[in-house]
DNA sequence: TGTACATCAGTGAACGCGCGTTCACTGATGTAC
DNA sequence: TGTACATCAGTGAACGCGCGTTCACTGATGTAC
């Protein structure tokens, strides 16, 4: 727990970090199943075996990869717009903010949202990380409730207030709805970007993006 | 161009649709990267050079396993609805039958729509059956415009206009931005439902699905 | 109907490459007295 | 401040594995006369 007193602490931390840089270099060339432990030892000048003392294997590694990259994106959305001021400018500005960060870092985004790395399993503690991102979307919404005659299926409501809970984001069911299939959007926006089914109709699609996100803010109630 | 009238070629057909088969069964056990043309050889009691008499290489055997399944995939939308009675009706359910079959299929849905395989650049044909799904989406709604006042951005409304056209859908700006988005969602919507990040919240994501659909009718102005 | 030739599916060996992981080791860094 | 011991980063060799692709070949199937 204590921070790196001893030279060789201080080298160990560095050496963390070299590894993951390298790792996402790799990632950005190769994706995810092209992550090579023996690739990143030549990168960094380092026999292969020796990486064995910093990451038990190729998982841990990855793993670590996914937790900093969820970490990442929850303070960049965070960073984007503090809270206060208008709510539908809030809005707006996190939640572009998620589209220009995977924009910026498509291997990470990949990684993340994309097809699952064969072979690895997520352990539980990935599922911690990726509900900050959540968080960081929804922390924007406004919490009064509005006038809730919906005729929203009651088990769907139930699932809803579950999620909205366990997110500790105060959302009634109706708008937790729309803001989680508006989440969906926006991951199937950057997907669709990304994997270039946008070409040659937008591109760049950001005209596209804030039209889908003002209409969003509209059913959100923001505006 | 005439079918198979020899022994020969009828056994050339079943051939190359056995090593799709196998390439397929690869697919769901270890993703688009795994897929190796030695363990097909394997898996169909052949020498591994044998499978050269039928696809050149690598890439050009995952290229037809993508047009398959853009094939397929649209022909199950289709093949979901006819064209007639309701609209709301065959948009829910052609668009219903997109999920359905990735839900049945993950690994197809991730090919096409999932992380871009590391190596693989796909060839021109790919992005013209990639419409046939679109199209298939957008087939079922009504053509008559709404009111047109909508505060589209220009330079967006042109590119709207100019997609319509390239799919020969007659749909106005304001309601293809909405489809497109739409579309966005659904992918969206899958990717989340496959990927696990739906886990310990919605799951089944029927509910879910089935409202964000009804939700995205109304803004359609089915209904 | 029969024969000569061309096509082509499938073989088997090889080339050159990369991978994750284990293990016994060396030598430098750090700790306790 | 100095010494004895423990820790641990990095080495080098090895195990056992898999891959895409090329090439010269054989023998069966198909075609033209």
């Amino acid at each position: 727990m204590a921070g790196p007193h001893t030279a060789r602490a201080r080298a160990r931390v560095q050496m963390l970090s070299e590894i993951k840089a390298a790792a996402l270099a790799q990632l950005t060339a190769e994706g995810a199943a092209g992550l090579s432990l023996r690739a990143i030892a030549r990168e960094l000048g380092v026999v292969s075996s020796g990486i064995y003392r910093y990451y038990a294997n190729r998982d841990e590694l990855l793993t670590a990869l996914i937790l900093d990259a969820y970490a990442d994106l929850a303070a960049t959305i965070e960073g984007a717009a503090p809270r206060k001021g208008a709510h539908q400018q809030q809005f707006l500005t996190r939640w572009q903010a998620f589209r220009r960060w995977a924009l910026a870092q498509p291997a990470r985004f990949q990684l993340l949202y994309g097809s699952p790395v064969p072979g690895y399993r997520a352990p539980a503690e990935t599922i911690a990380a990726a509900t900050a991102v959540l968080v960081a979307l929804l922390d924007v919404l406004p919490g009064a409730a509005p006038e809730d005659g919906s005729t929203l299926d009651p088990v769907l409501a139930g699932q809803l207030s579950v999620v909205a809970d366990g997110l500790e984001v105060d959302l009634p069911p109706a708008r937790m709805s729309t803001a989680v299939a508006g989440f969906a959007e926006l991951v199937g926006l950057v997907t669709l970007e990304l994997g270039g089914h946008l070409v040659g109709g937008f591109e760049p699609a950001d005209a596209l993006v804030e039209q889908a996100l003002r209409d969003l803010a509209d059913r959100l109630d923001l505006g």
